[in-house]
RNA sequence: CGGGGUAUGGUGUAAUGGCAGCACGCAUGCUUUGGGAGCAUGUAGUCCCAGUUCGAAUCUGGGUACCCCGACCA
C-alpha cells in the first residue's frame, strides 16, 4: 500500500476525550474512528489488524472442528421470550418497527443456533457438531468505556458445540482451551494471558475466561504463579486459593477478559427442545458449550500490551503490514523497485512514497503505526548498496543487503 | 442507572459580559529533506433550545453528547 494513497492519516495530538491508551493511539494512527461511545469504525490499517486477528481465529475453530455460519443480528422477540431473556437480559436491544412488531439486536446467538441446530440434528450421529460465527454483537452497555475494551457493537467470535453426553462435552471442552492459548499465542499476548476460573452460573461451578494481564484492564483476578492460572474476583469468596495446587498465596492483578468458554449443557436445549435420538432409539437432550473472543477488545488489548511513548508495537501475525518502507532518499527509484520486489513476493508492505513529508515526520509516524520491521531508503543507503532495516521493538539499525532483505522477508 | 467533569475551526487550545485569537492540519507558491522543516498568502469554529442583557463563547434554565469513578456485564 502506497501511504500517499492511504485514506487515513496520522494526527500529532489524541482527541481530547479519548483517556485510554488502545482509543488515544488508534485513534491518532487512523486505525479506528469513534462514531459514538461504544462504537467504532475501523478504518483500513485497523480493518487489516482486525482480519488478521479473524483469521488466526477462524483458523483455529476449522482446526477444531468448527464450521463457519453468519447468523443474522436482526432477530424475533419471540427466540428471546422461550428463554425468558426476553425480559431478564437488561442489556439487550429492544427496536420495533413501523407495525409494533418487536426485535432484538443480538448480543449473542443461543436464542437462534439453538432452533437451527434442532433443525438438522435428529441422531447421536448428527453429533458432536460445532458451528461458529465472526459477527457483530449488540450490548446496551450502560457505561462503554475503554475505548475498544467495552463496546456497545462490536465483532465477536462465538463457537457452539452440541454434544451427546457430558464427557463429549467436556472433552472438547478442554480442546478449546488448547486452541484458545494457540490464539492468543499467535495475538502476541499468550505470555500474559491466564486461563482465569470464573463464576458458571447455575449449571456448572465454573467457566474459564483468558484474562489478559494489563494495568488498564478492568477485571481483577489472583494469579497462581507457579500454575499460570487465576481466579477472577468474582468467586474470590468461594475459591481463595489456586484451584489447581490450592496454593494461597495468590497475587492480585488487573487484566482483560478476552475469551471467554462456558459450559452450557442442557440449559438452551431445555428451553428449545433440542434433543437427539441415542443407539437405542431414546430421545435425550443435547448438551452444548460455547465460547467467545472479542476480536476488537482482543486488538485493543493487544495495544495496550504492545505500545511504547512513540506509538504501538504490533506483533507480526496480527500486524496491518509486515514492513513499513520509508523513502527519504531524493529519487524514488529504488524504493520504487523494492516495494514491487516485496510486494511481488506476497510480503505486505506499506510504503511512504509520500515526497512532500520531512524524514522526521515520516519517522515519527512510522513509530506510531508500528509496523514490525521499517526499511528505510536514503541517498545513503543507495550510495552503500545497502538497506536500512529496524525491528520496531529494538532500538539497532542494521544495513544489509538485497538477499538479506528478501531472504528475511521470504520466510514470513 | 447513581456520582463527578467537559463541550470554541478537521485536531489541540486561548479569550470570565465588549473586535472569537494561537498552534497543528488543509490549500497555493518558493525554499527545504536522517527524527513531527522555513517563509508568504489563504481556508475553517463558539453542541442545541430558551432566557437575562445595549451587548453572551462567557451568566441562568432545559436538553444533548462525550470522558472518568461506581453499579451492571449469560
Amino acid at each position: 500500500m502506497r501511504q500517499s494513497k492511504l485514506f487515513t492519516k496520522t494526527q500529532k495530538d489524541a482527541p481530547k476525550d479519548e483517556i485510554s491508551v488502545n482509543a488515544q493511539m488508534l485513534a491518532r494512527a487512523g486505525f479506528t474512528d469513534k462514531l459514538m461511545a461504544g462504537v467504532y469504525t475501523y478504518l483500513p490499517l485497523g480493518f487489516r489488524a482486525l482480519k488478521k486477528i479473524e483469521n488466526i481465529i477462524r483458523e483455529e475453530m476449522e482446526n477444531a472442528g468448527g464450521q463457519e455460519i453468519l447468523m443474522p443480528s436482526l432477530q424475533p422477540k419471540e427466540n428471546w421470550t422461550v428463554t425468558g431473556r426476553w425480559e431478564t437480559m437488561d442489556d439487550l436491544y429492544k427496536v420495533t418497527d413501523k407495525s409494533g412488531k418487536e426485535f432484538a439486536l443480538g448480543p449473542t446467538h443461543e436464542e437462534i443456533i439453538v432452533p437451527l441446530a434442532k433443525k438438522f440434528i435428529s441422531s447421536y450421529k448428527d453429533l458432536p457438531l460445532y458451528l461458529f460465527q465472526i459477527q457483530n454483537k449488540f450490548r446496551m452497555e450502560l457505561r462503554a468505556k475503554s475505548g475498544l475494551l467495552r463496546g456497545r457493537e462490536f465483532l465477536m467470535k462465538d463457537l457452539y458445540s452440541f454434544h451427546k453426553d457430558e464427557a463429549d462435552l467436556n472433552e472438547y471442552y478442554e480442546k478449546m482451551k488448547g486452541a484458545y492459548r494457540n490464539i492468543f499465542e499467535k495475538a502476541g499476548v499468550g505470555g500474559i494471558t491466564y486461563i482465569t476460573f470464573a463464576s458458571g452460573g447455575s449449571f456448572s461451578k465454573y467457566s474459564h475466561e483468558f484474562q489478559t494481564v494489563t494495568s488498564a484492564g478492568e477485571d481483577t483476578i489472583y494469579l497462581c504463579e507457579s500454575c499460570r492460572v487465576a481466579v477472577n474476583k468474582e468467586m474470590r469468596d468461594e475459591q481463595d486459593s489456586c484451584p489447581v495446587c490450592g496454593n494461597k498465596n495468590l497475587t492480585e492483578k488487573r487484566s482483560i477478559e478476552v475469551g471467554n468458554i462456558f459450559n452450557l449443557k442442557t440449559k438452551f436445549s431445555d428451553a428449545f427442545g433440542l434433543s437427539y435420538k441415542d443407539e437405542n432409539g431414546k430421545e435425550r437432550p443435547v448438551l452444548m458449550g460455547c465460547y467467545g473472543i472479542g476480536l476488537g477488545r482482543l486488538l485493543g488489548a493487544i495495544v495496550e500490551v504492545h505500545h511504547d511513548a512513540k506509538g504501538m508495537v504490533w506483533p507480526e501475525k496480527v500486524a496491518p503490514y509486515l514492513a513499513h518502507l520509508i523513502n527519504i532518499a531524493d529519487s524514488s527509484n529504488v524504493a520504487d523497485n523494492l516495494y514491487d520486489e516485496l510486494s511481488a513476493i506476497g510480503v505486505e508492505v506499506l510504503y511512504d512514497d509520500r515526497g512532500n513529508k520531512s524524514p522526521g515526520e515520516k519517522f515519527a509516524d512510522s513509530d506510531l503505526l508500528g509496523m514490525p520491521n521499517r526499511v528505510v531508503i536514503s541517498d545513503k543507503t543507495i550510495e552503500a548498496g545497502k538497506y536500512e532495516i529496524k525491528k520496531r521493538s529494538e532500538k539497532e539499525v542494521k544495513l544489509i543487503s538485497r538477499d538479506e532483505l528478501l531472504n528475511m522477508f521470504k520466510k514470513k
